[in-house]
DNA sequence: ATGGTCGGCAACCGA
């Protein structure tokens, strides 16, 4: 594949137009050759993308009123664009995928589940069987294909600041654990982990409680996932907490990845 | 300490 090195992130922002300075900020402090957003909370006509041209990135994106929304804005070309899952059409903005640098991207923003007992919470899982079938249909596990995104799981117990009173939780729930664990056995490594096996690192802390982020009281449900081939060449994998330090931040924070 | 804050959008829903 063409390149030296890829930066890669992921990063739900909670409205791209109230948060667009951030985000400008960052990608230009950072330079990532791709950032994945989740949560654009616009429609497709209300999305700022002469913003992200300006500073030199080009931009797909699928947003509807008030809710989800999910974009690619990436320094090269964007190539294949979809969005949704098979026979989904309501999804569409929860799911893009697209092709850049040779890669194939598919950047998600899971239902959230709202509660265990919950109809909604059945259509979570549910949706990770059909993002199954996505991969087994179209893809490889010796492809190069990156899966990332809000995608609103907790994987393992050191990836919430309680696991204990949070069991049960939509997102830290024994059955969606296993949901994101058997789409992840279709070929998916999480770089994250594979490079930081220590406790107590989120990309998100809501901010219902307010000193939560202070006492680092949060979760890791932002991922970068990859199958082998670039999973291999990942040399690095990180979360940045600056923006949430910024004014008006987001309530979750970037995950990075760097592939050789 | 079983708390409370955002964003979108115009009364509440979703996270």
């Amino acid at each position: 594949m063409g390149w030296s090195s890829v930066k890669i992130a992921s990063f739900n922002v909670n409205s791209i137009r109230v948060r667009l300075p951030i985000v400008v900020a960052w990608l230009q402090k950072n330079r990532p050759d791709v950032l994945a957003v989740q949560e654009t909370k616009a429609q497709d006509g209300d999305f700022p993308q002469e913003a992200f041209h300006e500073i030199g990135y080009t931009c797909a994106f699928r947003g509807q009123k008030t809710y989800n929304g999910v974009a690619l804005i990436s320094r090269h070309e964007i190539e294949h664009v979809e969005f949704g899952l098979p026979d989904e059409p309501r999804d569409e903005p929860r799911i893009a995928t697209a092709t850049i640098q040779g890669m194939t991207l598919i950047n998600t923003y899971v239902p959230q589940g709202y509660l265990a007992t919950s109809e909604r919470f059945r259509y979570k899982l549910d949706w990770f069987g059909r993002l199954h079938k996505y991969f087994c249909a179209c893809f490889r596990p010796s492809d190069p294909v990156l899966w990332m995104g809000d995608l609103n799981v907790a994987p393992l117990p050191i990836d919430v600041y309680d696991p204990l009173a949070l069991e049960g939780h939509v997102c830290y729930h024994p059955a969606v654990r296993r949901a994101l664990a058997e789409v992840m056995e279709w070929g998916f490594t999480d770089l994250f982990r594979k490079h930081c096996p220590e406790p107590g690192q989120y990309t998100f802390w809501d901010y219902r409680i307010g000193n939560f982020f202070e006492k680092n009281r949060g979760w890791r449900i932002d991922h970068i996932l990859a199958t082998a081939p670039l999973a291999d060449r990942c040399i690095a994998c990180y979360i940045d907490k600056e923006p949430r330090a910024a004014d008006r931040p987001s309530d979750h924070t970037p995950i990075v990845a760097v592939i050789e």
